[in-house]
DNA sequence: TCACAAAAGATCGTATACAATCGCTGCCGC
DNA sequence: GCGGCAGCGATTGTATACGATCTTTTGTGA
């Protein structure tokens, strides 16, 4: 098999699942960005239409994101975004809090300074992206920011499931947020690098644990509004189109 | 909308998602049971002939089985049983090793008499099993025991990671296992339900470490030869047929 | 005898068509 | 005015057919 195929990671069955399926990745990245709401639905035709696919990719697609509980899908009744309820949002985060401070001590010892030039690297990105009022695309930064983590731990298999947490986060996030100020985040993750950079395992996974806890004290656990909005707006130009 | 619609946790996408694909469970079951053993080709007409179903629900089972790393998907080429390397091996013990003692010791503060009766009742039933030489099902049930724990503990989120984890773990059973005395689980098991019953978490985590570290240390993680026998043979009756 | 190439075979990927089911609107009866 | 019911429209679930790609085999030539 390919055991030290790819560096950085062997996650390549859950990879090339995503690059095989640009609309799923698309639909992930549209979640991740908060172009696509909790409760929204996603018609088959219509997100078939939009990527110019048939319905069989599409459903494919929504079947494999469901799968990762960031769509629902209601027999005879279509797909819809998943709105994790209060149980499931703490839940989530319970599960990145039980997986991530691990897993950046782990990583605190193997990152070398190419890891950590890409953290600073998506950092400089995400802080970027809020200067210019990305704030969609500084959210999905931050997510991929724990899932680069987590990659560089070498940990494939949690990786996968870290990566699912963080996207299922975005939803919670987009539901339970009390402000949009995501500044505390920058912080953080720059005490993490820092700590990664001194190889300071300890120093790393409390500072995520902080983070996480952080994280989760900073959402509203009472039942939020949700604006089902319209979908084309949400997802714009898929095959070619200069959009953005 | 239906805001406070899905109560009682997420665990419920899943648990449908299993009992709508029929074809689904019966394969992850047969591969707890090691009925179907690593590389073994899972042609969809084939399946779709066993179990008597068009290609297309194969196809979604396969697919699904796919995500979760149980078969591997090779464009034009099928689908097989997937056939974890040492390094995934590792990989999924490492995981059920920082997933489960937590797992144990929460479980260990809320199960009621009902959830023990049940577990001593699975050991039972693993117990009988392996008296009776059918070592498949008591793999299987060795296995479920640890997902019972996780669903006590309530956490809907990581008992679907750790269900993963076991069914990857029956694949790496069946690669890397030195003998097939499953004797040592039994004791582990019990002393666990030991200490469930006096509510002992630190003792519960302890002994679910240890087990895990033994599970693992039972593993001859060099090449192992597989034996990618027939199919027919290990997927017997699904609508009406003796075998068995 | 070996290597290479071409054709055949098989398998999966995708699109299309049909059928079943559900939600909704309009109507009727109470 | 309100509740129940039937018909209709819409959407998904499933099966089938076609096309693309890869693997394998076989034949030929050096």
């Amino acid at each position: 098999m390919d055991d030290a195929g790819h560096a950085g990671g062997g996650g390549d069955d859950r990879a090339t699942a995503r690059a095989a399926d640009p609309i799923a990745a698309d639909l992930i990245a549209a979640i991740h960005e908060h172009r696509v709401l909790p409760g929204m639905k996603l018609s088959e035709d219509e997100v078939g239409d939009i990527y110019g696919a048939g319905r069989t990719v599409v459903r494919q697609a929504l079947r494999a994101l469901a799968h990762e509980g960031l769509v629902t899908i209601e027999r005879n009744r279509g797909a819809f975004v998943a709105k994790p309820s209060v149980r499931e949002a703490r839940e989530v985060f319970e599960a990145r809090a039980l997986l991530e401070p691990t897993m950046a001590r782990v990583a605190a010892g193997r990152c070398g300074h190419t890891d950590l030039a890409r953290l600073e690297r998506h950092i400089a990105d995400e802080h970027a992206a809020l200067a210019a009022g990305a704030q969609g695309r500084a959210l999905m930064l931050s997510g991929h920011f724990h899932v680069e983590i987590a990659c560089i731990s070498g940990q494939v298999t949690i990786e996968a499931f870290i990566r699912q947490l963080v996207a299922r986060s975005a939803l919670v996030i987009a539901l339970y947020w009390r402000r949009q100020t995501a500044m505390c985040e920058k912080h953080a993750h720059h005490a993490l690098v820092d700590a990664m950079r001194c190889q300071d395992g300890a120093a790393a996974e409390e500072l995520m644990k902080g983070h996480l806890v952080d994280l989760l004290s900073l959402l509203d656990l009472r039942e939020g509004p949700v604006g089902p909005v319209s979908l084309r707006d949400a997802l714009a130009a898929p095959p070619a189109s200069p959009a953005r």
